[in-house]
DNA sequence: GCGGCGAATGTTAACGTCAACATCGGCATG
DNA sequence: CATGCCGATGTTGACGTTAACATTCGCCGC
């Protein structure tokens, strides 16, 4: 009942059976240049033979070094999360470098602290913190020293790295998208309040709007699901002088559009509607749903090159990069009623 | 530009700190309880003092074990794979171990075989392999000895443990549902070939319609995206005899339901449609889907149990876990149009 | 007051690997 | 033929932790 504890066979295994010495099958498993050719095939069969894997604890306690990443990640099966944490498996891999999964429940600054020592013990070289809804800006989490950290989507921070989407724009480019097609103003599911994306996008979508000197429209906040889009779409819909809606997801806009048949309301013919992410999904909702699209693929690999490259050199200088996003145009946004179809000013 | 390497402080440096050995730092750490009151705070301070963090290498080192799980997945940010991840990440985490996400691209035997070595490599306790579509069966996969497994939803094999969906009874819950509605038959949308999920459900549908003596349509078969969802469903419901679909996962029937929609069948007053997998959209699709709702997370939970009690007893007694699905009854499905009314579109 | 017991603490060695240094033998050079 | 160098291989010790064993000391019973 207690057992299970057989260790494999280690370098003096191999040494022993290929009658040299234990350097030389270090040498050997390192692709050292300094071996004799008929010697390296000798240990390479012995490797073979007694079923030889390298003991990574003792390499990792020899150099110091573990080549792996810890990610802190909330939410793992959310469409962007997984989206990136794929991103940076993948980089990381190329790397070189393995994933350590560190999930926090709630981000409270409990479980983020708590998942770090976790991680700090669980054998990583670096970190990256994949949380939304991040209300530790103020409390100072506290990190082990020298640990490199890079941030994703979140509040800017002058003390570590950080990758972020440039939601600013994404957002202006939604909100211009549906003012250019003609109409009075746009209206806003915001994503839930303490989100920095969802703050972001709100933020740009009401300065898009001043700065045509448009009126903002009072905003509903969901919490990024689709229930959530639902609901405030179905009393936000209500209201007939709602012509254009900005969610800030793909989600939301999904549960929109259902209020939205629900309600008899045409997309786009009386309502338009615009998403953030594009997911696979969006392109076959009904109708098909115009959206921004971010580029999770380039945020999670700039992350790990920028992480390695923190790893290798030791350097802790604090930069910050911004991932551009793209307007894709589909069915779901139209001019408005009122106006002429050929009103694209 | 090579640096990187400042070791943190070690047991021996706190027991330094606080004038005592490090075998009673060792012993704090762990939490034993022969140590002294008085001691063991003087021990916790200097651990403050000086920052001290557990070496998980060197304490792996010492017993032979990582206190980690790796996970071999493909498709990592797909629907279900996500879900059953994050499922499984948090039973680790709850049994006390972190996970090492080990990524393949295209599930050849190539690159499973590597990412096992790297796996090995790579410091973990057991695995966890999570990967559709899986050709290996007949080319025995190679396995580090005594390295536990577990398969999740991939081919029955004799040697290890497995965990699946039970798709079967899932299959023949969506088909017996549409045809105690009143439908003749069901066609179906299947999933890509050599995924064992896919097969299985497609398998399933075929022997339930035999055995209430229904035709058995010829299948369609995407690639578990929506965009194949609607070009198949652009190519059956042509058929103004096809009245109800049964789609192999829910992205595929938001596909098809699009196909229907432009093809200006009413959903589900014409043709009725179920899906497979219950993802948090389906309640939102329009119509909203009737489909199967697979238990994610008690896949990933009962897979990460089985695999800890194997790590800890050492025993490879070879079990097969079967997860029950339930069908979840929404807008997308009603009694087929009836006869007088003849829809001819 | 003595033998001994148990609780607190210290000492030693080993886990597997690899850098650093040591050794050995061959070969070119003068 | 002595000198010295170079490439191949071996030996040693250290990385940080902890199990096993050793030591110390106070205290109990007879």
């Amino acid at each position: 009942m207690e057992r299970g504890q057989q260790r494999g066979p280690s370098m003096v295994d191999v040494a022993r059976e290929a009658g040299v010495s234990g350097q030389t099958v270090s040498r050997v498993v390192n692709g050292r240049s300094n071996v004799e050719a008929a010697t390296r095939q000798r240990v390479l069969d012995a490797m073979r033979r007694v079923g030889y894997r390298p003991n990574s604890a003792a390499r990792a306690l020899r150099n110091g070094q573990f080549r792996s990443i810890g990610v802190i990640m909330s939410a793992l099966s959310s469409f962007g999360n997984s989206r990136t944490l794929e991103a940076i498996t993948a980089a990381a891999v190329a790397h070189g470098y393995s994933i350590t999964l560190m999930p926090v429940g709630q981000p409270t600054q409990g479980e983020v602290t708590g998942a770090f020592s976790k991680l700090n013990e669980h054998a990583v070289d670096g970190v990256v913190i994949l949380i939304e809804q991040y209300e530790l800006e103020t409390s100072e989490i506290e990190l082990p020293d020298g640990l490199p950290v890079v941030v994703i989507d979140s509040n800017p921070r002058t003390d570590h790295t950080m990758v972020n989407i440039d939601q600013a724009q994404g957002a202006e480019l939604a909100t211009t998208h549906l003012l250019e097609l003609g109409h009075d103003t746009v209206w806003h599911i915001a994503g839930p309040r303490h989100s920095y994306a969802a703050e972001a996008r709100e933020r740009a979508w009401r300065s898009t709007l001043r700065r045509h000197g448009r009126r903002v429209p009072p905003v509903l906040a969901g919490d990024w699901t689709a229930e959530s889009g639902h609901t405030r779409g179905a009393t936000l819909c209500r209201d007939s002088e709602v012509t254009a809606v900005f969610a800030a997801n793909d989600q939301m806009a999904l549960g929109l559009l259902r209020a939205l048949h629900e309600l008899g309301r045409a997309v786009p013919a009386e309502v338009s509607v615009v998403g953030f992410d594009d997911m696979a999904e969006s392109a076959h909702f009904w109708p098909p749903l115009t959206t921004i699209r971010q580029s999770f693929a380039e945020m999670g690999s700039r992350a790990v090159a920028t992480l390695v490259a923190e790893i290798a050199s030791g350097d802790r200088t604090v930069t910050s990069i911004i991932v551009p996003t793209a307007l894709v145009h589909r069915a779901s946004t139209a001019p408005p009623p009122g106006r002429s179809r050929t009103t694209a000013r």
